[in-house]
DNA sequence: CTTAAATTACTGACCGGTCAGTCAGTAAAG
DNA sequence: CTTTACTGACTGACCGGTCAGTAATTTAAG
């Protein structure tokens, strides 16, 4: 990490953390005002330079959109896959601990904003959007998918139509972090503890899923 | 309606029907692109008439917003709370008559794409984001909480935090239709048909309310 | 009836501010 | 001196908003 042969100049030191800085202050803007409402000079004083610099370091305000996506929200999916990975409990405390935990990476910190700056401008950016789904959305919902399947397997949940189940068990989730950087800072009487609300989200889960429910669904899709 | 005194010329007509026509062009457009990436002269141009015309019936760009999201979904939240006022059966057969209804006058309509609009925009218009904040969001949320208490105080439901599920039980449908409106037509593989996912997800959550359940959520909190 | 005047609904060229992107210049470090 | 990191004035395209003009229709006069 501090090798001499890198001499630490604060000038090259700043140089290093620029992409990082830059990333972070677009993330910030964009994911406030949105991308097309913010501008590059705004980005560049939040992060302390001017506008010039930002060309120095990414090509484009598009190249910066991509930057901020694929840099911030990457590792935190790595983390998850590795925590699932050598998890040992209960199909239940996986899915318990995966929901809180991506509240502690992500929901609860800056990258919070990432899904609602993604749904916002997916559509602009199809193929951000598309790195997004196979980088992000994917490997998230598999995480879920082989919970779900595990406690089906080992009896613990009655069995259940996975591949639609797990939306019904991420949204909830997703519209927390959507909440808070959309309406919650102007509406905020309801912006309840967000543990509370997982917790709640949880328990009705884990109820829904337990063995001798009777199902509440159609069986076919006669009508 | 047809009074002889008023002729119904097919360029009155127009005139009547101009702002529905431009509201709706808007509303494509604005859910598709987001406010700021959406021109004038492409609302006009989707309108069929000319970017001047829209100043005949809107002072300024933010004034259209502010007519797409009035007229467009408070009709609709009327008719949800005269269909829960009338309603006889269980509080589970209100729940699922709440969110299939949803799905048919609102999230299956071209007024789905509303909820990701006001989401995206909310942080640039405090203003309309408070108006659909107590128009459509307290409203609905209302819908909701009733039938969890009706249910509850009849013994159909368990005891649960009734504040903290509502958003539980909405969130799931919010998510469909924000899905639809952003990385659904990029990424469409998981985009299953919705009566299933709303049929799945009321299915978990009757059976994550019924009674006798043990409660995974900590009680209080003390930690 | 004919036809001129007035009104209505709409047009599209134009203006001015804004902002993504450029580049000649600066100053600190080596 | 050269190199490196950065600056900020500048430009040109774009777009929200304006308004003089036009065509269709109604009304009124001859």
């Amino acid at each position: 990490m501090s090798s001499p042969s890198v001499p630490e100049s604060s000038r090259r030191r700043r140089k290093e953390a620029r992409p990082q800085e830059l990333t972070a202050a677009a993330l910030a803007l964009f994911t406030e005002k949105g991308f097309a409402a913010t501008r590059l000079d705004d980005i560049a004083a939040r992060a302390g330079v001017s506008k010039g610099t930002l060309y120095l370091y990414f090509d484009s305000k598009e190249a910066l959109f991509e930057a901020v996506i694929r840099e911030s929200i990457v590792p935190a999916m790595d983390e998850g896959e590795a925590m699932a990975a050598q998890h040992r409990g209960s199909a239940a405390d996986l899915l318990r601990a995966l929901l809180l935990r991506w509240w502690e990476v992500i929901g609860s910190t800056s990258l919070g904003g990432v899904p609602k700056l993604m749904m916002s401008e997916a559509g602009n950016f199809p193929q951000v959007a598309r790195y997004y789904h196979d980088n992000v959305i994917s490997r998230g919902r598999r995480l879920v998918v082989d919970a779900l399947n595990r406690g089906i397997a080992s009896g613990e949940f009655r069995p259940v139509d996975v591949e639609v189940a797990v939306e019904v068990v991420i949204a909830p989730v997703l519209m927390l972090a959507i909440w808070r950087y959309s309406l919650g800072p102007c509406c905020s009487e309801e912006l309840h503890d967000p543990r509370r609300y997982l917790e709640t989200h949880f328990d009705l889960l884990i109820n829904g899923l337990r063995p001798g429910a009777k199902s509440h669904a159609p069986i076919a899709a006669g009508a």
